[in-house]
DNA sequence: ATATTTAATTGTAATATTGCAATATTACTA
DNA sequence: TAGTAATATTGCAATATTACAATTAAATAT
């Protein structure tokens, strides 16, 4: 054993799960964070921006490109980033339901 | 190499990422999705509605625990959980500052 | 008392992730 | 046409995660 059983799960779970799963590194989650702030953003502010080698925020880009969270497009040498917008309404959606469904009977917990 | 290196970010983005890292496997949004569904749960149910081992529910229960995400109260044998309201309301305020800095200037990307 | 049920723990194998050096690629620049 | 800058890719070592069998522990049931 040793990787995760995805096919025993819905669809829709693993996609949600591979949301979560890109925003759950700090790196990743200080990406986005930058991109929230600044709008766009070229792959090098991020790199000088965060302490770690370029190879390896290049692959954090991928993971978060991977599941839809940023799009990047090419602008001479560099890339520029931003967050996608069909996303981030998937992630409002999806945390939004969540959280109304929790005010409808968690206000308390008889346990 | 190979660990994360969290000493580099902020607390506050390290305790933002555990908790998306907890969401970011089905079997654990599968146990919170079921939270939410039935507001308590005996860990037992888990067990038998998730195709997965006892041992393996447990371990996603321990790490879900571990952020603070859900609580559990011994009743028993059984162990009933419940989703921790402090933790729902820390998730509420960051994904909607998120989304709200987002809507402020997010509406079109110019790259 | 013994058996059963529920859950946690331990140990381990398989796999995935993280991070980086080295290198490749692509586009601009002098 | 070099030379430089920005990014991606490859390969690899260190570490973490996932899953489960076996075992343990604690409470209940017979």
């Amino acid at each position: 054993m040793g990787a995760t059983k995805h096919e025993i799960f819905q669809d829709q779970i693993n996609e949600e799960a591979a949301i979560f799963n890109a925003l759950g590194h700090p790196a990743r989650l200080a990406i986005v964070k930058t991109l929230l702030t600044y709008k766009t953003c070229v792959g090098n502010y991020l790199t000088n921006e965060i302490a770690l080698s370029q190879p390896t925020i290049s692959q954090h880009l991928k993971v978060l490109k991977n599941v839809g969270i940023i799009q990047g497009t090419i602008e001479g040498k560099s890339v520029c980033y931003c967050l996608n917008h069909s996303l981030i309404e998937k992630l409002r959606v999806f945390v939004g339901d969540m959280l109304i469904q929790y005010d409808l009977h968690q206000s308390n917990c008889n346990c």
